[in-house]
RNA sequence: GCGGGGGUGCCCGAGCUGGUCAAAGGGGACAGGCUUAGGACCUGUUGACAUAGGUCUACCAGGGUUCGAAUCCCUGCUCCCGCACCA
């Protein structure tokens, strides 16, 4: 098998159009599949991803489905812009990045310095890489999301849902960096991957008029508030804030600037003159005096602090400090103001004394303000009180409420009496961008939102979800988390490629926003062509998808034709992507289907897939740990890759490509594709699938061959009709391949004599084996299917369906009799180690299988039971031996699966020559105990034959 | 913290609507056959013990339900994933 045969079958495949769905008479089958946002070349994690639904397709069609799998390219967004800049910049990590991982040739990179140009290349890429995968797509129906019809789809969704008011102006805090101007994820961080935005209460702190204005997680504390702290070491300005002046440290400016509008600086201000003096408590109307600490961090909120010793081991600790350094007492003559704090209790906590920071500070042994772990001890302090913490009774007002609740209520009484402020600032600095430059946290106002918050929107995701099935449907719960948890979405971006909101050009549509309902978009994409991006007006939209007479459509334009194919296609049957989209694009799409769509036209299944694992290492393109696609096509063949990918892991579960077990598979694949050759050897001339002539089998092995067939057929069809690839794998590729190792050791024999039964068997079963693996390995099974007599394409045949009259058990019993046996002989053999002449087989005896019968029936293991109905019935007249018995059988009723009475004699005489091969040694097969010097005989139990050696 | 999912033999992993489970399948290791040799392929072994097909110990730990538990219930320990404006 080659590359050569592969691409052989693929120009046949394009040649004879064969996967472009049209709608004709037969049922329609729906799949599509995330489309990929091609900023960089395709790996194997994609390669599963795309080889799921083409092998679901692959096998639908065999049974006879019309089935429609299209593709489209995701070019919306922001990604590009940044590497198009980094490349233009020449920045070396991009460039190796984009040459040794991504394999983009040398004379073409620099042209990646243009982001349209990024996506026109990789979307091609990935264009030829899933041709050379196979995969089975209608490529009439491909698009880019920026294409100008595609554009107009999505304003008429947009202007759609802003007509049902789902559609609002809002603002929120983003990580944002001030030099590129523009919001940043965390993939676009240098440092501080992973730092969340924090909500903090700005609280203001009088003095002399202006306005010390710490920032805290914990404004219920303030009634604890003994003294303000500021950094010596730090530079204070003073700000214009709509008329009100507020202190904060120079350096967190740059954040607060980006959260306040027209915030002024008008100076710096000399710490020394605050330092020592005294600030008004907004609520409980105390003065405070404010005192130096280095632990004070300048870029954390404001650069300001309130203490409160009683409840933060930082305060305590920082106090402590504070009274034995005599130089910075002396320096700002503190003395007598510090002796005079009172620490007070605040927040009640069982099992803490009335000072929780002093008991964190013994616990962790700390040292002094500058302590490593002082960190942990806070955070231990702050989630114990506020999951556990009552605020304490003396407390006015809120006294005896618990601390989480008292905590929002004295924030927004704050807010609302203008004494408080919220800011934002990031749980961990610093934040980096990849420009090199600071984050910050900027509230973006302006911005517009979707109305995920919308009660009756989130009611008809759920009803929409309700009509769907999941795979695997443990993550149902997970969507109906994030259904109820999902908040307003900014839906609009400065910078990017995509569509322009149609009624505020200066934004962009953002890119999961515009790719919730695509799918539609697929059934028509074909006619666009031939049709004027104008005469795409929302009167065409809506009366094609949505049924909706309106006249302003372009008479030229065949309609009804476009709206039958979108009616002929939608629901979706299909909707597969990657578990990390679950909680937006997946859930999105379930938002947008349930509000814009009528009932008939939701969703009716969606996969979902876990990641891709490298020698047990996460798969990363950024971290080069990752093997390209084309190169594992190259190095193993598609139908290997294909196998391996569709083998090793269901679906939902993450895979780990492991070259050793990638070589497994192949050798599998090598043994199915010499197959044939082995039957044609066996035959003594080549076999024809077309016409194989049917025989009745007699031999017990042969039917077993053919139960066996039809019981891995079975199998495998449930399996793939559910999405468990590997399942199917399992048993339609190692399963049956360890049936038919097994069958050809057994007639091993009948091979050399050519026998026709045989050639029969194996004939049958290779035609079946061809189309079961047809969907996953399709070029070796066109290859084999043509090679071998069959006519026309595999991937046109007709799925062969199993036939449940084969499925033999009592044949499966009597191979299992006789294997058995072997393995008890051998057993037995090595156990006593002597040497054995003879061995003589004793058929169970007729009452025994009359005393299964009756256990079976009882279908419990109850000897009494047992014992009781058998003598009443009159099986055995010795009652002892018929006690001794029921006990065995009952116990051997849990471990064997009863059939009914089989004939032990002809199946033993049938095997006999096998047997006795197999332990190399005469075997007497006896019908009764007239020969049974040690009284062996009495051991036979049904399906389970007795031995003696002598 | 909130939400979701796990912990199985050397490794990966199936089983988990209770009995056919000493536990599929793959990978690895070992032995035999074939072969000039290696590779490939086929057969077998891969928890312990055992002179008759058996017994014992086992599916994170502990407890319970049951004639019977990897499978059900409780407790503890522990691991993974998501928590957003980003594809």
């Amino acid at each position: 098998m080659n590359r050569a045969i592969e691409k052989k079958w693929q120009d046949k495949w394009h040649k004879a159009n064969l996967f472009q769905a049209d709608p004709d008479e037969r049922k329609k089958l729906f799949i599509t599949v995330a489309y990929p946002y091609p900023s960089g070349a395709m790996h194997i994690g994609h390669g599963r991803t795309y080889t799921v639904p083409d092998v679901y397709s692959r096998f639908k069609r065999m049974q006879g489905y019309n089935v429609l799998f299209p593709m489209g390219w995701h070019v919306t967004g922001a990604p590009v812009i940044g590497i198009a800049k980094r490349i233009e910049e020449k920045d070396p990590w991009t460039l190796e990045l984009y040459e040794k991982v991504h394999k983009v040739p040398k004379d073409e990179i620099h042209k990646l310095s243009n982001p349209e140009y990024i996506v026109k290349y990789f979307s091609g890429e990935y264009h030829n890489v899933m041709d050379d995968m196979g995969y089975s797509i209608d490529w009439r129906r491909e698009f880019r999301t920026t294409d100008e019809s595609y554009k107009k789809f999505i304003e008429w969704q947009l202007r759609k849902l802003k007509s049902m008011d789902l559609v609002k102006k809002g603002k929120h805090p983003v990580k944002y960096c001030p030099k590129c101007n523009n919001p940043v994820g965390d993939h676009d961080l240098l440092d501080g991957e992973g730092a969340t935005i924090n909500d903090l209460t700005l609280i203001k702190f009088e003095i002399d008029g202006k306005f010390i204005v710490p920032a805290t997680f914990r404004p219920e504390t303030i009634f604890g508030v003994t003294n303000l702290w500021l950094n010596p070491e730090v530079k204070y300005i003073e700000v214009d804030n709509n008329g009100e002046t507020y202190i904060i440290s120079e350096k967190s400016y740059l954040n607060l600037t980006n959260q306040i509008k027209d915030l002024k600086i008008i100076g710096e201000v000399d710490h020394n003159s605050l330092i020592g003096n005294f600030v008004k408590n907004p609520i409980t109307m105390d003065e405070h005096p404010i005192l130096p600490a280095n632990f004070v961090d300048p870029e954390y909120g404001t650069g300001a602090v309130f203490s409160v010793p009683g409840h933060a081991p930082a305060d305590y600790i920082a106090l402590q400090d504070l009274k034995d350094n005599n130089e910075l007492l002396n320096k700002y003559n503190l003395k007598g103001i510090v002796d005079d704090i009172k620490i007070l209790n605040v927040v009640t906590v069982k099992k803490y004394s009335e000072f929780p920071a002093k008991d964190l500070i013994e616990k962790f042994n700390l040292k002094n303000q500058n302590d490593p772990n002082l960190e942990e001890a806070t955070n231990e302090l702050y989630k114990v009180e506020h999951s556990k913490g009552i605020m304490s009774n003396n407390i006015p007002i809120y006294g005896g409420e618990k601390v989480a609740i008292a905590r929002e209520k004295i924030r927004s009484k704050m807010i609302d009496d203008c004494i408080g402020a919220i800011m934002y600032d990031f749980s961990q600095h610093p934040v980096i961008c990849r420009c090199g430059s600071k984050a910050v946290v900027k509230v973006m106002d302006d911005q517009w939102f979707l109305k995920y918050s919308d009660e009756n929107w989130k009611e008809k995701a759920r009803k929409c979800l309700s009509n769907e099935n999941i795979i695997p449907n443990e993550l149902r719960a997970n969507f109906e988390y994030y259904i109820g948890w999902l908040e307003d979405w900014a839906c609009s971006r400065r910078i990017g490629l995509g569509t322009k909101l149609p009624w505020d050009k200066q934004w962009l549509i953002e890119p999961l926003t515009d790719s919730t309902i695509y799918m539609a978009y697929y059934t028509i994409a074909k006619y666009f062509r031939d049709i004027e991006v104008n005469d795409l007006n929302d009167d065409f939209f809506d009366y094609v998808l949505l049924g909706k007479d309106n006249s302003q459509i372009n008479d030229s334009i065949d309609i009804d034709k476009i709206k039958d194919e979108f009616n002929y296609w939608y629901p979706l049957d299909w909707r597969l992507s990657g578990k990390d989209l679950v909680g937006n694009h997946l859930t999105f799409h379930i938002f947008h289907h349930g509000t814009i769509f009528n009932k008939d036209k939701w969703p009716k299944g969606m996969v979902v897939f876990g990641m891709g694992l490298l020698e047990g290492r996460k798969m990363s393109s950024s971290k080069g740990n990752v093997i390209i696609l084309s190169d594992a096509i190259k190095e193993y063949g598609a139908d290997v890759v294909r196998l391996f990918l569709m083998a090793s892991a269901e679906p939902w579960q993450d895979f780990d490509w492991r070259e050793k077990e990638v070589k497994g598979i192949k050798k599998r694949l090598e043994w199915f594709f010499e197959f044939g050759d082995k039957i044609k050897q066996i035959k003594g001339s080549s076999i024809n699938l077309n016409n194989i002539q049917e025989i009745e089998l007699k031999k017990e092995i042969d039917k077993w061959m053919i139960s066996q067939l039809n019981l891995r057929l079975k199998d495998s069809t449930m399996a793939l009709e559910v999405f468990q690839t590997r399942k199917a794998l399992q048993d339609a590729l190692f399963l049956l391949k360890k049936d038919i190792d097994h069958y050809l050791y057994r007639v091993r024999k009948d091979i050399s004599k050519k026998d026709e039964n045989v050639v029969y068997v194996l004939s049958t079963v290779f035609k079946t084996w061809i189309k079961i693996l047809a969907p996953f390995t399709p070029h070796s099974c066109e290859e084999l299917w043509h090679s071998h007599g069959g006519e026309g394409f595999i991937s046109n045949e007709k799925w062969q369906k199993y036939n449940p009259d084969l499925i033999n058990e009592k044949v499966m019993k009597s191979e299992e009799i006789i294997m058995s046996l072997i393995k008890d002989i051998l057993q037995i053999k090595k156990i006593i180690n002597k040497e054995i002449n003879k061995i003589h087989i004793y058929p169970c005896e007729n009452w025994k299988w009359d005393v299964y019968k009756i256990a079976h029936e009882i279908s419990k293991p109850d000897v009494g039971q047992i014992i009781g109905k058998s003598i009443k019935e009159n099986i055995h007249e010795n009652k002892k031996e018929l006690s001794g018995f029921a006990k065995k059988i009952a116990k051997e009723m849990t471990k064997t699966k009863y059939l009914g009475k089989i004939d032990e004699i002809a199946i033993l005489n049938n095997g006999k020559d096998f047997i006795s091969e197999e332990v190399s040694c005469e075997i007497i097969i006896h019908e009764d105990n007239s020969f049974d010097p040690e009284n062996k005989s009495k051991q036979a139990i049904p399906y389970k034959p007795a031995i003696y050696m002598e």
